[in-house]
DNA sequence: TGTACATCAGTGAACGCGCGTTCACTGATGTAC
DNA sequence: TGTACATCAGTGAACGCGCGTTCACTGATGTAC
């Protein structure tokens, strides 16, 4: 009903904020354009002035969170240094915590999407494998090792654990609390002494 | 139509297998009643003569999925052991074997429905749990330590990885399928280092 | 600077469709005598 | 052993509902003069 086009702008971001979380909360399919939109401030219909159909929605949120999930580790790797902590240890730590395991609106999305990428779009699939790529080669360079792909062999197996035990931890967090949080536990120890040896 | 009882039985194991499959494959909510009676050999009237509801369809193939993944791994020590050969070598390289990424269908129930089973209803949820505290109490019994939480620790954690693993190569097999492949590879050898020393 | 008009983001109702669920009906199976 | 009838698994159409998408319309924004 006549909005600026700095207004339109914003809430076309609107509709990519509130889609990706509630799609990273509830799955991608569950979540109605209805919902997402009266989520965003206003009504179904305008949804079609800002994307071409759904399945453009989902393009953009997954490079919006990779692009977020890559900011996540960036500046996370800075805060490390300038506290003179290790970067990985951190990095280990805040992946295996309580705060992560409950922040799946806001967490790592390559596991907040693991289970829902393969039924998704040619592009959202694209775009979840190339933000895992270039994760696996952020986490090589932080990796002691004698080369490169020694340090991309860790760099897989490490990563791999983590994701492995946050997706089972967040899979029976609401049935059984204790034992989510003795899987972050118990993968957090193993993970911090392979990378201090 | 007038149909013997053990018909009606057998009708009944269709439709939780029919499901359980296409489940697996495409996801819970995304598979129709039309389509799993019709899977199943019948028409969607049917089928709240044998169930009350998708839900109660849904609990019934989640507990199915449990005994079939628990008997995968009894049946699979068993013939290392007929065959002298290290059971927990032997199931890390099935675990993360391509056969076992390619075939989502019939594989670990825990890494098949790992994405979706937050979204489940109550009892899904703690079949899934409890049919994930036994694989844990499984692995550690296979696992050489000094006591009990240590093995129960490298339980834990070597699972998350086999998990990790595979998921992330299931995210990524259709857009990167060399990807996929070296993910396996690079989360094997440290895994199988890791139970030889 | 002020007026006239085109643009286009947002409205809200409608579309066809497939969903989970219900229901009156069918007819071979299984039971009672 | 044969007949009469009750049972109940399966049929197929219908239900209300919410989905993604379309569309005629509105009216403030932004532009042209």
């Amino acid at each position: 009903m006549g909005v600026s086009k700095q207004q339109a702008v914003e809430n076309k971001r609107a509709i990519v904020a509130a889609a990706e979380k509630l799609f990273r909360q509830r799955g991608v399919a569950a979540v109605g354009l209805a919902e997402l939109t009266k989520a965003a401030g206003f009504t179904q219909g305008g949804f079609y002035n800002h994307f071409k159909s759904k399945d453009a929605l989902v393009d953009a949120v997954m490079e919006k969170a990779m692009e977020e999930g890559a900011a996540l580790l960036t500046t996370g790797i800075e805060t490390s240094k300038a506290e003179a902590a290790d970067p990985m240890q951190r990095h280990i730590e805040w992946y295996l915590s309580p705060e992560h395991l409950a922040n799946i609106e806001a967490g790592c999305p390559l596991t907040a999407f693991a289970g829902d990428v393969r039924r998704l779009g040619k592009e959202a699939r694209q775009a979840y494998a190339s933000g895992l790529v270039w994760n696996f080669d952020q986490l090589a360079k932080m990796i002691d090792g004698e080369n490169a792909p020694e340090k991309r062999k860790k760099a897989v197996a490490l990563f791999s654990q983590m994701v492995g035990a946050l997706v089972l931890s967040r899979a029976v967090t609401e049935s059984d609390p204790a034992l989510a949080e003795e899987i972050l536990k118990n993968a957090r120890q193993p993970l911090l002494q392979a990378i201090g040896g």
